[in-house]
DNA sequence: GCCGTTTTCGGCCCGACTGTTTTCAGTCG
């Protein structure tokens, strides 16, 4: 099969690391990590638009020399420039790369002086104490190899599921705010661009005067932390116990503005904001917008915006893929907000595998201000859920009937989250799927089929009129479950032409449609339906996490069915 | 290696912390 994005991304990064540590130009290094960056964030496959002849040079920072090894990456599955560096230099040095404090010159310098080559050899050196003598190493620098050496992050170990982050986050929110002379405190990084998982967490502190050491001081005491990274005197990190890494950064409050744009990035986005203040004869710090030496803006991020000429972009959007062209443009979204959501059109009570009863599922979503809750159990395939065979569906119906009497203003929906069969039928006979108010279907079972046969499957599913919605429409489960081979993009167009929603599983793990993906349908004209799959009343609240999801996206008001009032939103389903 | 209503050549974001170093390079955010 033809390279995934992820992988041409690695093989590029891959040159780049050897270029670096051969010492080659810095910037021609920064050109391939730059464009290993844009191929990870392209939705499309890359394979797919070579085959298509798309002119991969489009794509900014991506020239003509890069396209051409893109392609040959494609095409080839290998890049003859990567294999004649790894000639060159042993590819495990990669491996010492990942050895915090260990960069490319220090590499270079320990493979050059002492042959080291992998962690092993590294490891055998410091012990032999044959590193403090190379120049530009010292007792110190070896004994901290040593110690690093167990914070080597292996292969296939994961970044922090959001919502796990969010535990520690807020912890490490009311302990900061606790300290004295503290006066705000904001996790940013990509927490706080609503990334799906997290690397660590990066944390902005303001306080009053001269409180700056006494504030650092309490903070790499905090009970939670096991190892002190670096301590300075407006930057500190961390390792919390769990392994969770922690950077603090403290700030004056008239740079508050400035410093929260800085520390909630992207990198690339920062660096795309700072070009632009250069064009325009300004210099952008963690401090302030100057001019010379004069401070012009900062207190706000508004300002700092305001400053290069561009409108307040949305943290979920920070990530240099067009939304400071828009910014500029004054044609940014109005994303997706809390305050629009008015109902959840995915659930599962204790008749199958949630726990929560109807009753109390409905109170759940009448507290979270809804008009509707669509009760979507599962069909009788997905045995080990408990699921509802025809007959049971029917009376499953009348009892929703039967509650809804006590409502005005809100109203239970009679769902279903109906099994896709192998074979592209769904789980329960149309004679039943055609009383209900909504079906989703969803895949549980032979996730493992080859593209073509699975994307033939579902729409397959797609083509039964009763089919609303397609629910976590790549099954997959972030850290744990790779998302199924489907082409998504014939799956979007078909879900178009029947009329059919895709689903925004709410699912911390899930997520699922992804939200490149949800801004690729929407662009489509397909629209999204922002689901939680409750499986409890809290769980309703996970709503936030899809919002987060969708906003990354660019998903607004517009895009989302379960925006539109309960009226709106049953003219709106496909009929028969 | 990329890029261009200032440029097709000459720039490419900007700064904190550490350790090794006599004034700063390397790494990291
Ligand atoms: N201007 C500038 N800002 C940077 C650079 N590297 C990092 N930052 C800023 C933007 C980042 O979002 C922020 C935090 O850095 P992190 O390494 O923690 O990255 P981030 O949180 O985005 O992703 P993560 O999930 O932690 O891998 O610091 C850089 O090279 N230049
Ligand atoms: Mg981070
Ligand atoms: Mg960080
Ligand atoms: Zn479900």
């Amino acid at each position: 099969m033809f390279l995934q994005n992820n992988e041409i991304r690695d093989l590029l990064n891959q040159v780049a690391d050897l270029l670096e540590i051969r010492d080659d130009n810095p910037f021609r290094v920064r050109a391939y990590r730059e464009a290993a960056r844009v191929i990870e964030q392209m939705t499309e496959p890359v394979a797919s638009l070579v085959k298509a002849n798309k002119d991969l040079s489009q794509y900014r920072g991506i020239g003509r020399d890069l396209a051409a090894k893109i392609r040959e990456i494609v095409e080839t599955g290998g890049l003859e420039q990567l294999r004649r560096l790894r000639q060159e230099l042993p590819v495990s040095l990669l491996d010492l790369m990942q050895v915090p404090s260990l960069g490319p010159k220090k590499t270079a310098q320990l493979y050059k002086h002492l042959g080291v080559a992998s962690l092993e050899d590294l490891e055998r050196a410091a012990r032999r104490g044959q590193i403090a003598d190379l120049s530009g190493f010292g007792e110190k620098s070896q004994q901290h190899i040593i110690e690093s050496l167990g914070r080597v992050k292996k292969s296939g170990e994961k970044r922090l599921l959001w919502s796990d982050a969010a535990v520690h986050a807020r912890a490490l929110e009311e302990y900061l705010m606790d300290i004295e002379g503290v006066r705000r405190v904001r996790v940013a990084g990509s927490f706080r661009r609503g990334e799906e998982t997290v690397g660590d967490l990066d944390v902005l502190v303001t306080c009053g005067r001269d409180r700056e050491k006494d504030v650092m001081e309490a903070f790499v005491s905090f009970e939670g932390v096991k190892n002190i990274l670096s301590h300075g005197k407006t930057k500190s990190s961390v390792i919390l116990r769990p392994g969770l890494q922690v950077d603090l950064r403290i700030v004056a409050q008239v740079s508050y503005g400035a410093a929260l744009h800085y520390f909630t990035g992207s990198r690339a986005h920062n660096i795309a904001v700072r070009k632009l203040a250069q064009d325009k004869g300004y210099k952008i710090n963690e401090y302030g917008v100057y001019q010379g030496e004069k401070r012009v803006a900062g207190k706000t991020e508004k300002e700092v915006y305001a400053s290069v000429g561009l409108t307040y972009i949305p943290p979920e959007l920070r990530e240099n893929m067009g939304e400071i062209q828009a910014a500029a443009d004054n044609r940014l979204p109005a994303l997706l907000k809390r305050s629009d959501i008015r109902g959840d059109l995915h659930c599962h009570t204790r008749r199958t595998d949630g726990h929560g009863s109807l009753e109390e599922m409905a109170h759940g979503a009448i507290a979270m201000g809804y008009q509707y809750l669509a009760v979507t159990e599962h069909s009788q395939k997905v045995a080990m859920a408990g699921g509802l065979n025809e007959k049971q569906v029917l009376q499953y119906m009348k009892k929703i009937d039967a509650i809804n009497e006590k409502f005005s203003g809100f109203r239970l929906l009679k769902g279903m989250e109906v099994d896709i069969l192998a074979d592209g039928r769904l789980d329960l006979a149309d004679s039943v799927l055609a009383q209900l108010d909504l079906v989703v279907c969803s895949v549980h079972y032979q996730q493992r089929m080859d593209e073509k046969k699975q994307t033939e499957r579902i729409i397959r599913a797609m083509d039964n009129p009763y089919c609303h919605i397609l629910g976590h429409p790549t099954a997959r489960l972030i850290n744990t479950r790779d998302p199924m081979e489907i082409d998504l993009e014939k799956i979007i167009l078909a879900a178009k032409d029947r009329g059919v929603i895709l689903e925004l599983n709410a699912q911390p793990d899930r997520l699922d449609l992804p939200s490149s993906y949800c801004k690729m349908a929407a662009e489509s004209g397909v629209r999204i339906a922002v689901s939680t799959d409750a499986h409890s009343v809290e769980n309703l609240e996970l709503m936030e996490n899809g919002i987060a999801a969708a906003r990354r996206g660019w998903l607004t008001r517009n895009d989302v069915v379960n925006t539109r009032s309960l009226s709106e939103l049953l003219r709106l389903l496909r009929r028969p």
